[in-house]
RNA sequence: GGCCCCGUAGCUCAGUGGUAGAGCACCCGCCUUUUAAGCGGAGUGUCGUAGGUUCGAAUCCUACCGGGGUCACCA
């Protein structure tokens, strides 16, 4: 699509070419810039009780999108915008050349412009810190507008929005407007950087060694999904792209660490939802000698301290609850969580039909034929998953939906491993890692026949995967 | 993929068969301490696209395109 500028395009490409005409650049290469636009007004207030003088005499070059824009005449008065705020400038025709003031006045320069501004900082009159500009120079020409959005403060403190840019889909299509225009998303960014810095930290600080496996495979597998499929034109050869980590970080460990994570994407061909992404970022870790009671303590510490690391305490605020990650967490077994959220006792129906009936008694709508571990999962998923908004541990599942975990001690039908769930949703999965190279060998040869009679793509058996677990 | 909903100005939206509207933005004029500045002037549009019904369609019908929600699947 070739671009067909609006009529306030138009309007702006032709003040670029009227700016041209009067020798300006409008993209010039260099830029000076002495201070943010919060550094420019703490250095004003740092001095000015104790010295106004020495406070007004402090020079500074700010830089920043134009965001504001009050013109008065023969005084106007500019926000710019740059990562660290905003800060007003004022112009007067008498302080400054006045051909670049007119450029100004004239509107050749607009809102959203990147400008630089040199001068002195100073307090107007109706109390805001300034820059009193002396020299004004065009850094970037704005062509398109951003979406307009009027702030107010009010006494309170509270900002108040006028005409949001609001429509998802161009938000979500055009996210650097988005950023640009609604402030609280570039703090999601911000959070999302320092989570991830807190996790390899965290890491790293437990004798983790951090790794990268391979995106590209060959074969795909350790998790039930189906993958995106790509081909290597050397190779002629299709290559999947991962679905998880878990194959390759365990043959690290039978390389010989005894504790491994990696932080990356995993792509899976699959349902979009705000849940769920095709392309996601996790992190897995391995860890030779403990059992999912150590994963669990483990796991419970690492959050705890990323949360504290982001938001400086242990309780966040997000979909409308409070969840505070300071408490132990909870760990319940799944058969109680689901007899206590449903009245069903799993244990009492050990085929599909007979639970499927128990689940239709208790009102739910499900579609027949489906497996046993299918239903316990919709049970965990309607009734119990929802209730779960502090961190909470469900541990012990049926062997069935569970085909990668040792046994429990208590029972043979349950086997060692958790999911957890924070504000009502599942946030992690772990088991006590089988390793029996011949019960592995087992395990693949029935998720494939699973597949192919679900008409799925048929899963590959991985027999370098298994090599590397005999050699266990 | 099934079902439901949405698409009107740069942004946010109103307009359910009879001349396309509002606020802000943009444009013109005035204004040397403003801050949702103010005052005066001007409505700037492929009503998602293509057909159909009708004397007449933004409005009703069909298909398509784009998007959202939800179900199925999954984390």
């Amino acid at each position: 699509m070739t671009w067909q500028p609006n009529r306030l395009e138009q309007e702006r490409l032709e003040k670029a070419r009227e700016l041209e005409a009067l020798g300006i650049e409008l993209y010039p290469p260099h830029a000076e810039r002495t201070h943010t636009c919060a550094q420019a007004i703490a250095a004003f207030e740092a001095l000015e009780t104790s010295d106004p003088e020495a406070a007004e005499s402090i020079e500074v070059a700010v830089c920043g999108r134009i965001r504001r824009v009050n013109i008065k005449g023969k005084i106007s008065f500019l926000h710019i915008e740059d990562e660290s705020g905003r800060v007003q400038l004022m112009l007067r025709i008498n302080d400054m050349d006045e051909k670049t003031y007119l450029l100004v006045r004239d509107k050749l320069i607009d809102m959203d412009d990147f400008v630089q501004a040199k001068g002195t900082m100073m307090r107007t009159r109706a109390g805001e810190v300034s820059v009193l500009v002396r020299e004004f120079k065009l850094l970037a020409k704005s062509l398109s507008p951003l979406p307009v959005i009027k702030q107010r403060r009010l006494e309170d403190g509270t900002i108040v929005e006028y005409g949001e840019f609001s429509d998802i889909e161009t938000r979500y299509r055009q996210r650097y407007a988005d950023l640009a225009v609604n402030h609280d998303v570039r703090e999601v960014f911000r959070k999302r950087s320092r989570t991830i810095s807190a996790l390899r930290a965290f890491m790293d600080s437990e004798g983790f060694l951090e790794v990268e496996t391979p995106i590209l495979q060959p074969i795909y597998g350790g998790a039930a999904a189906r993958p995106f499929v790509t081909h290597h034109n050397q190779l002629d050869q299709d290559l999947y792209l991962r679905i998880s980590f878990e194959l390759y970080l365990k043959r690290l460990l039978v390389g010989g660490y005894d504790a491994v994570y990696e932080i990356g994407r995993d792509f899976r061909n699959e349902g979009v939802s705000y849940k769920h992404n095709p392309e996601f970022t996790q992190i897995e870790f391995y860890k030779a000698y403990i059992d999912y009671n150590g994963v669990m303590d483990l796991t419970e510490r690492l959050l705890r301290y990323v949360v504290q690391q982001v938001t400086g305490g242990t309780v966040i605020e997000y979909q409308g609850h409070t969840v505070d990650f300071g408490p132990e967490w909870p760990r319940i077994r799944l058969r109680d969580a689901i007899r206590q959220h449903t009245g069903i006792d799993y244990m009492d129906y050990p085929d599909a039909a007979s639970l499927e009936q128990a689940i239709r008694d208790i009102g739910d709508q499900v579609t027949p034929g489906q497996t046993w571990g299918k239903l316990v999962d919709h049970l965990l998923g309607k009734h119990v998953e929802p209730k779960l908004i502090q961190p909470t541990f469900v541990i012990d599942y049926p062997r069935d939906i569970s085909p990668f975990a040792k046994r429990v001690s208590y029972d043979d039908f349950h086997v060692e491993r958790f999911e957890f769930f924070i504000a009502g949703m599942e946030m992690g999965n772990a088991f006590t890692e089988l390793n029996d190279p011949r019960d592995q060998e087992q395990r693949f040869l029935d998720m494939q026949r699973l597949y192919s009679s679900e008409d799925d793509e048929a899963t590959p058996l991985d027999e370098d995967y298994l090599r590397a677990m005999r050699y266990t």
